[in-house]
DNA sequence: TGCGAATTGTAAACAGTGATTACATTTTTC
DNA sequence: GAAAAATGTAATCACTGTTTACAATTCGCA
C-alpha cells in the first residue's frame, strides 16, 4: 500500500496535484466508502482551494473514474500474476485460479471492487484502461473455457451458457459478499473468503465431465 | 403501477404525507435512478415546506428504505405467484421457477432491484418487513433445493455448496444486467432477459442428476 | 363542549456539496 | 524576453440534508 507522498509544495503551483487528488481520494474510500469521498476533501486534504480539482478532471465523476483505473490496474495484475503461478495446464483449474484470485481481491478490498465494479460511480465508457482491464480478465476466462471444451472436459457442450454462468458465479459471489448478503452463509465458522472458495471449487466439479 | 394520489391538500395538514413522499421519491427513482432522490425535491413534490418530511422520516435512508419496502414486497409477490403457478411438483422446474421469476422482475425493474439490493442505500437492520421478504425468497430457493436433494435428484449430496452457488447465480446474473455488464452477452439477438433464462436453465440442468 | 397535549406543518438558518467564473501566478515555448 | 498555455485562488451559485423555533391543526379526555 503506497502512502501518499506529499512533496511539500512551495510555490504557486503544485507539480504532483492530479496524483495526490487521486491518493486522497483513495484514502477517503478506504475511510468510508465511496460515499464519503467529495472534492473539497480531497483538496483540502492536498493543501489547496476547492476549485483547483477542477483543472485535472472535469468533475467528480472523472476523480471517481481515476480512483478505479487505478484498482482495476492492481486487479487485473493481482488475477494475470496468479494465473501465471498456477503449476498446472489444466484449464479447469486455471479457471478456478481465476477464479480465485478474483474473489480473494474482492474479498479482501471491499470497496475498490464496489467501485470497478458500480457503473454509476464512474464513466465507464470514457476510460479505455478500464475496459482493457476487464476484458483482461473476461478473456482470462474464457480462454481457459474454451481450451477445457477443446480438451472435452465439459459435460456440456453449451460453452457460451456455461461461460456465462462462470462469470455470474464469480461476480455474484463477490457482490454478496460486498453487499453484505454474507452474514447467512459464513458457513460452519469458515470465512466468508475460504466458503466462496468452495462454492467456486464445487462449480468447477459440477461442469467438469467426470463423475463428482 | 398505481398513480401517486395526492388528495389535493386544503387545509394546513396534509393528511396523507407520508405515502406521497414515497410515490414521489418511487418517481424520482424512476426517472433517473437512486441518485436523483432528494428528500427537497419529493417535499416540493408533495406540495410541502423542505423540512416536512422530517416528520414522517428520520432522515433520507429512512425514506429509501420505505421505498425499498415498497419495492422488496413486489417483488416477493411476484416471487411467490409465479412458483404457486407452476403446475409440476417438480423442486428443480419449481427452483428454476423461482430464479426466472426473480430475474424478470430485477430485469424489469432495475433501479428498484439495485435499491433493494445495495444495503448503503437503505437501512436494512433496522427493516423487519425486507427481513421477512428476503428470508421469504430465499427460503423459497432452500426448499426446492432440499426436496430436490431428498428425491436424490441433485448430481452432488454437498447441498450448501449447491445452494450458495445458485443464489450466487441468479443474483450474479441481476446484477450484471442491472450493473451494465451485460452489452457483451446479448448473446445471438436473444434480450438479456431470454439470455439470463437461458443461462439459468443451463445451470439446473448441471446439478441434476441426468446425463445433459 | 372545551381545553391541554400531541401531532404535523412552516420559515429560517446552517454547514456541506459540485461546479463555474473572473482573475492571478507560474511555466512553457518560440 | 514576451506571448501563450497551464494551473492556481477567491468569490459565488444553486442545491443538498438536517435542525430549530414557532404556528396551525387534530386528538383525547374532563
Amino acid at each position: 500500500m503506497p502512502k501518499a507522498k506529499t512533496p511539500h509544495r512551495t510555490g504557486y503551483h503544485h507539480g504532483n496535484l492530479r496524483e495526490v487528488l487521486i491518493d486522497a481520494a483513495v484514502q477517503l474510500v478506504e475511510e468510508g466508502g465511496p460515499g464519503n469521498v467529495s472534492v473539497r476533501e480531497a483538496a483540502k486534504r492536498a493543501g489547496v482551494s476547492p476549485g483547483a480539482p477542477f483543472r485535472h478532471f472535469a468533475n467528480k465523476t472523472a476523480l471517481m473514474t481515476a480512483v478505479a483505473e487505478q484498482a482495476m490496474s492492481r486487479f487485473r495484475s493481482e488475477i494475470t500474476n496468479a494465473v501465471e503461478n498456477v503449476a498446472t495446464d489444466d484449464p479447469i483449474e486455471r479457471f478456478a485460479a481465476v477464479g480465485i484470485a478474483y474473489l480473494r481481491w474482492a474479498i479482501r478490498n471491499p470497496t475498490h471492487f464496489q467501485i470497478i465494479s458500480t457503473r454509476s460511480l464512474i464513466d465507464w465508457d470514457s476510460s479505455e484502461s478500464l475496459r482493457n482491464d476487464n476484458e483482461a480478465v473476461r478473456s482470462l476466462m474464457e480462454k481457459s473455457m474454451v481450451e477445457a471444451q477443446q480438451r472435452n472436459m465439459l459435460r456440456s457442450t453449451d460453452i457460451v451458457e456455461t461461460q456465462i454462468a462462470a462469470r455470474a458465479l464469480v461476480y455474484g459471489l463477490a457482490r454478496m459478499c460486498i453487499d453484505g448478503h454474507f452474514a447467512q452463509w459464513a458457513v460452519a465458522g469458515h470465512t466468508a473468503e475460504r466458503t466462496a472458495q468452495n462454492v467456486l471449487e464445487h462449480f468447477v466439479t459440477l461442469i467438469g465431465n467426470d463423475a463428482p
